[in-house]
Parts: C-alpha cells; structure tokens; sequence
DNA sequence: GGCGGTTCGACCGAGTGGTCTAATACTGGG
DNA sequence: CCCAGTATTAGACCACTCGGTCGAACCGCC
C-alpha cells in the first residue's frame, strides 16, 4: 500500500526503487535493513522516498507484495493431480520450478526466504507472519488434496506434515545454495527428482511403494 | 573468554548476568540485541560490565558457550550404537534427551535455536557461523557412523542428508513448540519416537524395513 | 592515609526512522 | 508568454538508541 503516487511513477524508476528496497530487505532481515541506506542505494532523495511510501513498513509491505505475485505466479501454477501418482509428480514440477525461480532470481529468492525464517523464529515482522500463515495454509491444502487422492499419509497430525514438508524444502534450499555452481540449468529437474524423493519418503502412507 | 576478572565473581552474581544476557540474546539474536537493555536486566553499571566484559561480542561468546556446553551434556551423550537397530534407538534416546533440553530449559533453547537459525540463513554473527558449523560436523559424523553400520542410505550427498536431518530437527522442534501445552514430560518418549520415525524414512536404505 | 580493585553513570560519536521547510518542476488558464 | 497553483524533490534537522569510553567515587585492607 504505498501512496498512490507511487503507481503513477514511470516504471523504470518504480524498478529502481524497488529493486534498491529488495535488495537491502533480502540481505538483512527488516529490522537490520537501513531505510536510509535504501534510499542511498535508490539514488533517491529522503524527501521523495517519504513522498511515495509512508514509511519503512510501507515499503517493506509493498516489496514483500511484489516478490510473493512473483513467486505464487511462477511456482504456484499449475497443479493437477487426479491420483497418487499424478500428485507427486506435479510435486515435482512444482518443486523444479521453484528451483528456478530461485536460481534466476536471487534478490525476490531471499526475500521469500526471510518469510520461511519468520517460521523458523516463530517471530518477526508482522506482515512475515501472516506471509507464513497463508503459506502455511496453502500447504496444508496441498497435503489434504494429496491425502484424498491416497498420496499422503493421515497417521500423522497434519500441521507436523506442513512443517516437515516446509523444513526439508527449506534444507533442499539450502544445500542447494551451498552447491550453487554445480547446479546448472538442466540439473534442475534431477535435482528436484531427488529431493521430492524425499518428499515422498515423509508423506507417504506405509508401504506405499 | 570474558576478562579473568569475570570468573572471580560469586556464583548468583554471574548467574544474574548470563541469564540476563542469555534472555535478552535468546529471544532478539545478536544483532538486534541491546546490550544496554542487558545491563539493565542485570541491574548493574555500564561500567561494572564493561569492567568483565571487553565487548557486546565477548558477552555473546561466553553466553553461547555456556549454552553449548549444556547442551551437549545433556543432549549428545550418551550415544552407543553397534548395528542398525541399535543406532536408530539411540538416535531415539537422544532426540527425547534433546526434547526434555527443550523443554525444560527454554533460556538455553532459544540459544540454540539462534544456532540453527545461523544455518538457515548463511549468514549471522561469526561465532554463529562457526557454531553451525561445529554442529553440522558433528552431524555428519553421526551420519556416517549410520553408514558404517548399514543403517544409513549411502546413495544421496552426505552433506544434503544432514541438511535434511537438521531441518526435520528443527521442524520438529517448531510443531513441538506450536503445541507446547499439550506435550506432558511423559509423551516426550512417545513424540520422539513418531520425530525418528520421520528421520528413518529419510535416512533409510531403500527397502531397509 | 593511601592503594588497588571495583562500581558508577555522564558523556561521546555514529546511526536510526521520521519531519519539515524551502526550492524547483510542471501544469493549465488568461 | 506569463503567472498561479500544484506536484515533486532536496536535505537540514529532530529526538532517540546504539555500543563504547572515562574520570570520579567508593570500598576494604594494610
């Protein structure tokens, strides 16, 4: 919600506003990101930058808008699944894309990854929290949708499904990140065959296989 | 390595300083902690901590230090295992000590969790980093000690299975907390058991069960 | 009295998010 | 073409917190 001057700016420097505020929210969390050193790194006046967002949350909110549309409209769609099997492999379509969201975009990649910690910290900025909350919703969807198709497990509570799905997902990240020249673009779909695996491992019923 | 001057206090009175310290560092991290806020808990003078403490970062380290110290006498021993059942039981035993850590002691917990944390982001105060690292080692060697006895799956990166093991570790850790009044000291045994249940199916060879 | 170890808190410079006024750029109407 | 009035920009300034310093005071002991 920034002021509404803010839309009516031309693009290039809405992008450039943004990208500045991305990059500085991505590398250090909310709290440590410096309002003034985004405005240096926008290459904007203090007077203007206060002109089109009411303050720090403001921006923080509007950035955290922008890179999850990014997300949910490169990862999120589609996914069809019509029984067990359908389910995980649109898992691993699922999980292949957002490698790639990842490995093309690192600026909104770190940003979607301070809301996973506000899940990891249990606390944090409010507007990381509620991010967490829906995410963890739409997960929990996923896991009932693969529950009715016998894809999943229901022996365990599902809230600790969500959270073992979304910590390996995270960790699949992570080692991702700490091999990040070895990955190159065709290695994705191996890569995201291998960590569904795992996926498949945690969730599924007894026996499945 | 707090000034040598540090040690010669009586005992409540360190006491009342690392808790303080402790508090303040577990629930806001490094950076966002106020040393000065810790003084005050502490209900002493500036200078008197200035007087045992060189810096904000020697308080940090000694307080880690404590915390780690605890934790692997309560946590990480014992751990015997000489087949694959035996490893997996102890694996079991070890994570219900983990849990009662936890629970018990939710000062230190924080603490720790500031540990993991460091991992999930890749980035934190340096003796985080190094923390991490410690205990990323130390999970690898259990790792392969679960190899050497056939109990652990030698077909994935080491290095993936213990970021996998980790962040089932600490997704536990998170739904635990998420239901913190239901769990009694006596369905830790039981939570554990469900918790390594998770972690075999990970770790396991193909077709081991 | 004087000495060393200890405690106190005023003070420092730097950096924070946020405000405000004065100057400038841009607009449409006469 | 000029001017009034609005939209925009610049950056000095505000109060506040931060980690850290320092000289004075205090205390028990010889």
């Amino acid at each position: 919600m920034p002021l509404p001057r803010f839309q009516k700016l031309d693009e290039p420097r809405k992008k450039t506003i943004l990208d500045a505020a991305a990059e500085e929210f991505g590398e250090r969390g909310f709290e440590q990101a410096s309002y003034n050193r985004i405005i240096e790194r926008a290459g904007i006046s203090k007077g203007a930058m206060y002109y089109y967002f009411s303050d720090k949350d403001d921006l923080y909110r509007t950035v955290l808008d922008h890179a999850l549309a990014h997300w949910l409209l490169q990862v999120g769609f589609p996914f069809e699944a019509d029984d067990a099997a359908s389910f995980w492999n649109a898992c691993e379509a699922m999980y292949a894309r957002s490698l790639r969201f990842m490995l093309e975009d690192p600026k909104n990649a770190a940003l979607c990854l301070s809301v996973a910690q506000a899940r990891e910290r249990l606390e944090g900025h409010p507007v990381l929290l509620m991010l967490n909350e829906r995410m963890m919703e739409w997960t929990g969807a996923l896991v009932s949708q693969g529950q009715a198709l016998g894809a999943v497990r229901e022996d365990l509570p599902t809230d600790l499904i969500v959270h073992a799905a979304l910590a390996l997902m995270d960790a699949g990240d992570r080692w991702l990140a700490s091999h990040w020249s070895e990955i190159t673009a065709d290695a994705v779909d191996d890569t995201a065959s291998k960590m569904v695996d795992l996926f498949r491992r945690v969730g599924e019923p007894e026996g499945a296989r």
